[in-house]
DNA sequence: GCCGTTTTCGGCCCGACTGTTTTCAGTCG
């Protein structure tokens, strides 16, 4: 069985909290801590690497003994070390980690004095008052840890980008009307344009950081204050998201952005660089000494350590620095250079709107062209189209095309793959069309080696031109299906065919990772809406923020160009 | 456990808030 990579870094961070309960060397923690987000964040599998006899002491923070261990982990699916380790502190203290406010020292307390060894033990402890006996704990602690006991599993969960989205904006237009806030954005995931945020970040510039938290705290969405000081505040909304308040004078805002906008790996690696060069970088600024010399913009603080500006979106440490140095940084992709949207489904089957009012949608976004790609006869209960359907639809669009002027309506369809690679139409009518967009609507479980033959079976079919939603995967609901990516877009790219990066928001599909493996592979993308109604073709920016955050520029997603460049690319001999 | 153009030993990113303490450890981001 494959190892992937979050398997890896499941196994140090559990080991790192092992050892932090059991008082280890805390940077030997931080080794494996550091190990865990290095390989987790990796874009292509530790375990191939290692498979293929390569050397991992190469990646930053892996030494010799970090990489026998990944080689031990990818052959046996286990580490020896964490079995011994396990022995000696319960695993589940692991869990009583997840409770906030309780961190290693004092779930090694509690484990010591009061020999807990679950959440009951620990809420038995707490109604005999027992607990606040214990030197450190007091009333506020117990109390803290029974409201932390029962949202363990409540906010386990990451929320949507597009849902945050609402919830953020009403954050800054609160926070706009007051006057002691000059400038205000939300940073962390949210500003990195991740497909799901853990809580926001919201960092303000004021002239009274104290005024503005006190304005803050008042906001009426909020259901608890979780903490409050003079610079910054914790709170949870009603909605259960976290937000962590920042506030900072003007001068330290950029320094405060740059900060809070992480990730944790970027921030990190331009703070050793900072160090390198006998600078000191924190949230307020870039320091010489005693003397600030950088700290209002990010821009600045960037160039004062020999870096050009890099995007929020990229900001990971996965590569990104390195090309900053170099003023080679890749020109992302805007949400201006798409000319069109390829996936596009209308009322004939599951969308809720004509092809003329999404064609004049397509037009209010200024597109040049929008496709129409319906679901096919086997997805009956979508009402798919059958060859009589789609040939009556063909002569529609041909109509409608000869009668608009600034749009041209592509004939196309999401045609399903059937389980035995083959497509759901006959070439014979398949030929008719401008394009196809190909998908998986069934038989979701079947082994890798089997969906991955389907998939590549599929493209040998000439008339094969994208694979729509790659892995299938619903954010917070399903899992991809069992594929071997890889092998389907190094197959995409021999064929002449496209991968689509689906941006509606529950799918972001494909991710980050490996919209950046396909460039790597110089595979074209196309990036598309995959609408049900006139509103959703709006979700193409969520397909934009994905792209870029997989280092995409417009050279490598095909609706960036004209109808005839994109007509010479979908014939695919 | 990692790492090195001051180092193969002795450092390791940095600061805020809380509660319980009476000067600070623990936790969090």
């Amino acid at each position: 069985m494959a190892i992937h990579n979050i398997e890896i870094a499941n196994i140090f961070n559990k080991l790192a909290n092992l050892l932090e309960i059991a008082n280890e060397n805390p940077f030997r923690i931080r080794a494996y801590r550091n190990a865990a987000r290095v390989i987790g964040g990796l874009s292509h599998n530790a375990a191939d690497l290692v498979e293929d006899g390569g050397d991992l002491t190469g990646l930053p923070g892996i030494g010799k003994d970090l990489a026998e261990k990944i080689r031990i982990i990818v052959k046996t699916g286990e580490l020896p070390l964490l079995k011994k380790m396990e022995k000696r502190v319960p695993p589940v203290l692991n869990e009583l980690l997840k409770i906030e406010g309780l961190g290693p020292k004092r779930v090694q307390l509690l484990h010591k004095k009061l020999g807990i060894q679950n959440l009951n033990d620990l809420k038995k402890c707490i109604e005999s008052g027992k607990l606040r006996k214990l030197r450190g704990f007091g009333e506020k602690a117990e109390q803290k840890i029974l409201s932390g006991m029962q949202h363990i599993r409540e906010y386990s969960q990451r929320v949507k980008l597009v849902d945050a989205i609402t919830i953020e904006r009403s954050i800054i237009q609160y926070l706009k009307k007051s006057k002691y806030v000059k400038k205000v954005e939300c940073a962390g995931s949210f500003r990195r344009r991740k497909e799901t945020v853990g809580d926001l970040d919201i960092v303000v510039a004021s002239s009274d950081t104290k005024k503005s938290i006190e304005y803050f705290v008042r906001f009426d969405e909020i259901a608890t204050v979780v903490s409050q000081g003079n610079t910054r505040s914790t709170v949870r909304l009603h909605s259960g998201i976290q937000v962590d308040l920042r506030s900072v004078p003007l001068e330290s805002y950029g320094a405060a952005l740059l900060y809070f906008t992480g990730s944790k790996a970027h921030s990190i690696a331009i703070r050793k660089l900072a160090q390198k060069k006998n600078l000191k970088l924190n949230e307020y600024g870039i320091y010489k000494g005693n003397k600030k010399v950088a700290g209002k913009t990010e821009e600045e603080m960037y160039r004062q350590i020999g870096l050009a500006y890099i995007e929020p979106e990229i900001r990971e440490d996965r590569g990104e620095i390195e090309l900053a140095r170099k003023h080679q940084l890749p020109r992302l992709i805007t949400l201006k250079d798409i000319r069109g949207d390829l996936h596009c489904h209308t009322n004939a089957t599951d969308g809720d709107a004509s092809i003329e009012m999404m064609a004049q949608k397509a037009q209010e976004l200024g597109y040049q062209y929008i496709a129409i790609t319906d679901h096919s006869k086997h997805l009956a209960m979508a009402h798919g189209l059958n060859e009589k359907r789609l040939f009556a639809q063909i002569k529609l669009i041909d109509k409608l095309n000869s009668k608009l002027k600034n749009i041209v309506i592509l004939k196309s369809i999401e045609v399903d793959i059937l389980e035995d690679g083959s497509l759901d139409l006959p070439k014979n009518i398949l030929k008719e069309l401008d394009f196809t967009v190909c998908s998986i609507h069934s038989k979701f479980n079947l082994n890798s080696k089997k969906q991955t033959g389907r998939i590549i079976r599929a493209m040998d079919n000439p008339f094969f031109n994208i694979l729509a939603h790659p892995t299938g995967r619903l954010i917070n609901q399903r899992e991809p299906y069992e594929i071997d990516l890889e092998k389907i877009m190094e197959s995409a790219k021999e064929r002449n065919c496209i991968l689509e990066l689906n941006a509606q928001p529950e799918r972001m599909d494909m991710d980050d990772i490996h919209c950046k493996i396909a460039k790597e592979l110089r595979l074209k993308m196309a990036i598309s809406s995959d609408a049900h109604s006139k509103s959703q073709m709006d979700y193409i920016k969520f397909g934009v923020y994905q792209a870029r955050r997989g280092w995409l520029e417009a050279t490598d997603v095909i609706n960036t160009r004209t109808v005839s460049e994109l007509k010479k690319l979908f014939r695919r001999s």
